[in-house]
DNA sequence: TGCCCTGATAGACATGTGTCAATATAGATA
DNA sequence: TATCTATATTGACACATGTCTATCAGGGCA
């Protein structure tokens, strides 16, 4: 499945109601954020140095199999939270920061709400 | 179940991973965003003129019934992204901008990344 | 070619989740 | 008290999801 438009430059879900058809979006991306695995995958790839880490890092961060990792990088990956690469036997994972920041900028609260 | 302590303060994702233990209390609040209708019921209520809206109000806006309206509050609720107070025969929820906030700051992407 | 190694896919299974109809509860009002 | 309105709770059910084992596919290398 395409990753959802997020389409960023949009007003803050503080501003006004989200459409149905935003909502189905905006919330593919939260769901997949909604996984504690998930999301420690997606701290530990934006927080990595160099800006991409290979399978065989994550793996070894959980006590989990490799398929179960290697599932929920695709999720993450179908959503636009992350983009993968293959070189030599290796596949990294890269960050998408846009699709972060959408979500960033989407949630914000004014300063004194 | 008490909501997470997200405890704001904490460096964004981008910069270091997260612990198992916050990635789970974190991963709670994104599920319950992770639904199109509950994300939808947060943008009315953040966005609402007076800051509450009516339960009455949200059971008008979604052609769902009336126990499944309730329920996505309770869920909302129990993360802490909404409160409740009841007013003689209504009850009213408000959004809890700190929550969304500290979630915001969270997944915060520095402008070049 | 054949053998490893890394990662992805398929299928199975238990658990979780969104929805509803039915019912209960809280408060107002007659 | 009886009754009406507004929400919440319960229980059921179909479907989604996270995990595993087994297997497949891509790419190096002998």
């Amino acid at each position: 499945m395409e990753p959802p438009e997020l389409s960023g430059c949009s007003p803050p879900l503080t501003r006004e109601p989200l459409s149905a058809e935003r909502s189905a979006a905006v919330a593919r991306v939260f769901k997949a954020l909604g996984d504690p695995v998930r999301l420690r995958i997606v701290s530990i790839v934006a927080s990595h140095a160099g800006g991409e880490v290979c399978v065989c890092d994550l793996t070894g961060a959980f006590e989990l199999s490799q398929p179960t990792i290697s599932h929920h990088l695709k999720v993450l990956k179908e959503v636009g939270l992350l983009v993968s690469e293959r070189r030599a036997s290796w596949v990294y994972y890269r960050l998408v920061p846009e699709t972060l920041a959408d979500l960033s900028a989407l949630i914000d609260v004014p300063a004194s709400a």
